[in-house]
DNA sequence: TAGATTGTTAATCGATTAACAATC
DNA sequence: TAGATTGTTAATCGATTAACAATC
């Protein structure tokens, strides 16, 4: 993933057409032997002499990623933080669409977030059978999502993606991907002591 | 981290005051020894035969992560995503407290969010220096969020948690914690690809 | 050809796991 | 005392790094 950053920026670095396990390395402050081994095991060989073909490498990338292929998916909770990830733009690029939002707040009915329409979560059924939705990402109250998860599953979702609070449960074979902000504040906190100590 | 989130909901499951490595372990799947080797290693040290005393080790925990000091915080970017960051009540917990948000669109200013007023930015370089804030909270769009990381830099922040979609670059010294949504996706995007195959 | 960079094998390092005497 | 659980040392495992012949 940090190697497919890296080189999805690579145009605008404006270096030539191949780049070479040193750079990328020293970039993203590995070992270039990791590097090779690492781009190896996805079956990309590079070139002696020149290096790695920038493009090709960042297709193979993708692939391997998951990223050469639209995913659909269905967000639950349309409050702010729901409506953050609606207007987010960036997904696109990693083939993710939110194609619904379903919310059961009456106030928010039918309006609409970053041009899509808010629906009841009565539709939720019916609209992942219709699509085939596999994807689900949730952003309601800590309290509701374990229920809605339940309900999600039951419908055939494949993955969920959960921004609330909470661990949840759910039968092996389905991903969670637990988005806890959180956690990241640990980090934080914990270098933000540490400078009070010394 | 996973310790600290075991351990706190321990309360609610009605277990006795201590838990022992083995419990630990089993639920959060990692090695017993491992767990004994981590408390150790921060100090805390158990009893044979009945284990750990539950409240004691959250409380050292606690305070290894950081969390049993108040960290103000000033959020950047009032919009969606930093309205949700604003409401979302959580944050208590980990002894994190948002104390100003600001944002330069005409249109928020003065608009009260989750109970705080929005700031024009100018007011921004005088807050920090009046309250010694030490992180701030990056939620504005990319174009120029390497701008404001410059100047909170200059302020004297220590901190800055970045939920924008760009790799800040900023002195040695000063902590980002790059929080990339795209990022989770990968692993959901992977789950996701690798069942098709099957 | 000469030189740079790769793929891969071997060596090192660290982290995880197993074993067990010490402890409550 | 007997039994369970700890802290710690030793052994295993995997991942990272170093070395170098093969390649363009």
């Amino acid at each position: 993933m940090r190697y497919y950053r890296f080189l999805s920026e690579a145009p605008r670095r404006r270096t030539g057409p191949t780049v070479t396990s040193a750079e990328i390395a020293e970039a993203l402050d590995i070992d270039p032997t990791q590097v090779r081994k690492d781009l190896g095991s996805i079956g990309i060989v590079g070139m002696g002499r020149v290096g790695f073909e920038t493009c090709e490498v960042c297709r193979s990338i993708r692939a391997a990623l998951g990223f050469d292929r639209e995913v659909d998916a269905a967000l639950i909770g349309a409050g702010r933080l729901g409506s953050a990830l609606l207007t987010y733009d960036g997904f696109a690029r990693y083939g993710l669409d939110i194609i619904a939002a379903f919310d059961n707040d009456k106030k928010l009915k039918g309006r609409k977030v970053a041009g899509r329409v808010v629906k009841p979560m009565q539709a939720l059924r019916p609209f992942v059978e219709k699509h085939g939705v596999q994807l689900a990402i949730i952003t309601t109250p800590a309290t509701a999502s374990q229920h809605i998860a339940d309900r999600l599953v039951e419908m055939g979702i494949k993955a969920i993606w959960n921004f609330s609070p909470t661990r949840l449960l759910v039968p092996a074979g389905v991903l969670v991907r637990d988005e806890h902000i959180s956690l990241g504040f640990a980090e934080i906190a914990h270098h933000l002591s540490y400078l009070e100590e010394t």
